[in-house]
RNA sequence: GGUUCCGUAGCUCAGCUGGAUAGAGCAACAGCCUUCUAAGCUGUGGGUCCCGCGUUCGAAUCGCGGCGGAAUCACCA
């Protein structure tokens, strides 16, 4: 429409002012709420042209439109806006083309296709995930599921940061402490288990620091001269020469908080289609460290450590190598990069990473480039906020962390609390209601998170997070089931979809209110692909809720004896539950049929 | 100090390829359940869009300079 519309604009210009004018002038936007017309054409840039005032130039053009374009029926000129208002037929046809099964993502594929390794959640072995991790994972997943709809072939991928000396922390405490203690035995979920002693190791580590200290140790040499420090590194040293019991014990360990991530992570709806492990990347990393060096694009130092200089870019010097030859995490990360590079031939790998590593993943492009690799310029940092409480960030040291598990099971208490106070679902079986509390519980916690705009720092409120009023995932998914339980009415009714019958119906303004809306789904999928953003589409859902809530509202559908318009109120229904429905999809937002 | 990001209603956030009177939700107050789900709808109050200058017919939006906040600049990951 707005193509024709604007092809017409500029052929009114011609005639009447006498011009060609480049396309950018025409400046066509959807016309506010508050004015009467569907769309509207800022005449400013056209005044050089026109030579005269906003307002006689607009109706010059209006008058023009409305005798040779038959789409336009009325106008009016507010100022320097020209208001059009497109006949109802045009809305009715093109509402029929929507209505008639067309899908609604078909417009939002790209040209080029491209193979995009999106990275996500990157856990630590040595402890639960958290809050911060929730975020992480929820974007990652719908990043893919965003990228992969508009025609990208994306790969998600998590790499697992389970070497260092972290890991060494809780294994020995374990062996201090554990008594040979499993998540058999202890009936604990296998990465709490290990994050148990990965604190008892800070608690045990702190005390010892304290007395080297009261012995008359500075703060530094208490800190390295510390028994539990000087044996945690002693087994990284062991781990790094595959000592057998220490690898031994690192794969069990390993093994329960990876069940536990696997529970964490199905809960939470999330997969990947490929892992990588820092244990096996690093070594690659180092073999090009190595090589660089060979090149002289690296220099090494006096005691042998292994640097980068990127002074003259802006950056700093950086350590690649450590001075016993050991890896350090950018080391890592240069070996991951190449090692997938290898694997996928990518176009882009989307690192789904906090802000707090902008500078990390700054260095990374930067000696990847040096390095000789092209792809590097493929290389994305999407770079998310911090979670922060009202008390400010969460610190694990100060026990005010949020753990995700204890999160998602406190979402579905209080979805299923909310629900039985309100009186919904009786005649439901258990399974039936356990089901659709996590629904809610989860849509809940995932809309809160997704709706912000993801490079900004949002604060979690537990208090309000919970909350399933106003503009949050319950609510959408209410309105769909809303509207799922018109159509069960409905089929008992006998009354069918009649897309024929509707060319009668009489457009209201709500009615086009609702389609504007709908049209503009396939073109917010794009936007948020191209800036790597579930907010915008979070957002959009709610408004698309809220306006059907509205419609809802203000008319009666089965309950409306004039066929044609009922007709037209049912499949406007039907395709704002499934724009609802995909919305929500992308964001990795499960919706219950009712509840 | 360098770099990056943020600053919009009491609170949490939209809006930012420049357009009309800056929008939601929460919180407060007042209404609406014999008709398809009241997790809803309607209304009232609430603003120096951090400040200043510039570009422009027009700036919350773009540019420059301040101010305030966050992150980062480790032989931690």
């Amino acid at each position: 429409m707005e193509i024709i519309l604007k092809k017409k604009i500029s052929e009114a210009v011609k005639i009447l002012f006498n011009n060609d004018i480049q396309d950018e002038l025409i400046q066509l936007q959807e016309t506010r709420k508050d004015f009467r017309g569907d769309f509207t054409l800022v005449v400013f840039p056209l005044l050089r042209f026109s030579k005269n005032t906003p307002e006689k130039t607009g109706e010059l053009i209006g008058n023009y439109l409305v005798s040779h374009f038959e789409a336009i029926s009325r106008f009016n000129v507010i100022k320097g806006f020209l208001n059009l208002e497109v006949a109802d037929s045009w809305w009715i046809d093109y509402f029929k083309n929507i209505a008639g099964g067309l899908d609604p993502l078909s417009a939002a594929q790209v040209s080029k296709p491209e193979i995009i390794l999106v990275e996500y959640s990157s856990p630590n072995t040595n402890k639960p995930l958290h809050l911060g991790h929730i975020r992480n994972n929820l974007l990652g997943y719908s990043l893919y599921r965003i990228l992969s709809s508009c025609g990208h072939k994306v790969i998600k991928t998590n790499i697992v940061n389970d070497r260092g000396i972290h890991i060494c922390k809780s294994m020995l405490a374990w062996q201090k402490f554990g008594n040979g203690e499993t998540p058999e035995t202890s009936g604990m979920k296998g990465d709490h288990l290990v994050g148990k002693y990965y604190v008892l190791f800070d608690k045990e580590y702190k005390a010892q620091t304290e007395q080297l200290i009261n012995q008359g140790m500075s703060e530094n040499e208490a800190k390295n001269n510390a028994p539990f420090m000087k044996e945690a590194r002693e087994m990284l040293l062991k781990w790094e020469a595959g000592d057998k019991e220490v690898v031994d014990l690192w794969k069990t360990m390993n093994s329960w908080v990876y069940a536990g991530f696997d529970e964490t992570y199905r809960k939470l709806g999330v997969e990947f289609d490929r892992i990588y492990y820092e244990s096996e990347t690093y070594k690659l990393g180092k073999e090009i460290v190595l090589s660089a060096l060979k090149k002289n694009i690296l220099y090494q130092n006096d005691d042998s450590s292994i640097w980068a200089d990127l002074s003259n870019e802006g950056l700093d010097q950086k350590l690649l190598l450590r001075s016993d030859g050991t890896a350090v995490y950018m080391t890592q990360d240069l070996g991951t990069a190449v090692d997938r590079y290898n694997d996928y031939k990518f176009n882009k790998s989307v690192y789904v990473v906090g802000n707090e590593q902008n500078y990390h993943f700054q260095v990374l492009r930067a000696i990847l480039k040096r390095m000789g690799y092209e792809w590097s310029d493929g290389l994305i940092h999407f770079s998310y906020g911090m979670v922060e409480l009202p008390e400010g960030r969460m610190k694990s040291r100060e026990g005010t962390v949020v753990d995700a598990d204890d999160l998602i099971a406190e979402m579905q208490d209080t979805a299923r609390d909310v629900s039985l106070e309100l009186g919904k679902l009786t005649g439901f079986s258990n399974e039936e209601k356990d089901d659709i509390f996590r629904k809610v519980g989860l849509g809940a916690l995932k809309y809160y998170i997704l709706k912000v705009d993801p490079k900004k720092n949002m604060t979690f409120n537990p208090a309000e997070s919970i909350d399933f009023n106003g503009n949050t995932g319950p609510f959408i998914q209410y309105t769909y089931a809303r509207i799922k339980s018109v159509f069960r009415k409905a089929e008992q009714m006998n009354i069918t979809e009649d897309l024929a019958g509707i060319g009668k119906a009489s457009v209201g303004k709500k009615e086009i209110d609702l389609i504007r809306l709908l049209r503009k789904f396939p073109e917010i999928v794009s936007e948020a692909a191209s800036e790597y953003s579930p907010a915008l589409i979070a957002n959009y859902c709610y408004e698309l809720s809220k306006e059907y809530n509205q419609f809802y509202h203000d008319f009666t559908i089965l309950g409306e004896t004039d066929a044609s318009i009922r007709n037209f109120r049912l499949v406007l229904s039907r395709v704002t539950s499934e724009v609802i429905f995909r919305g929500m999809w992308l964001l990795g937002i499960e919706m219950p049929e009712r509840m």
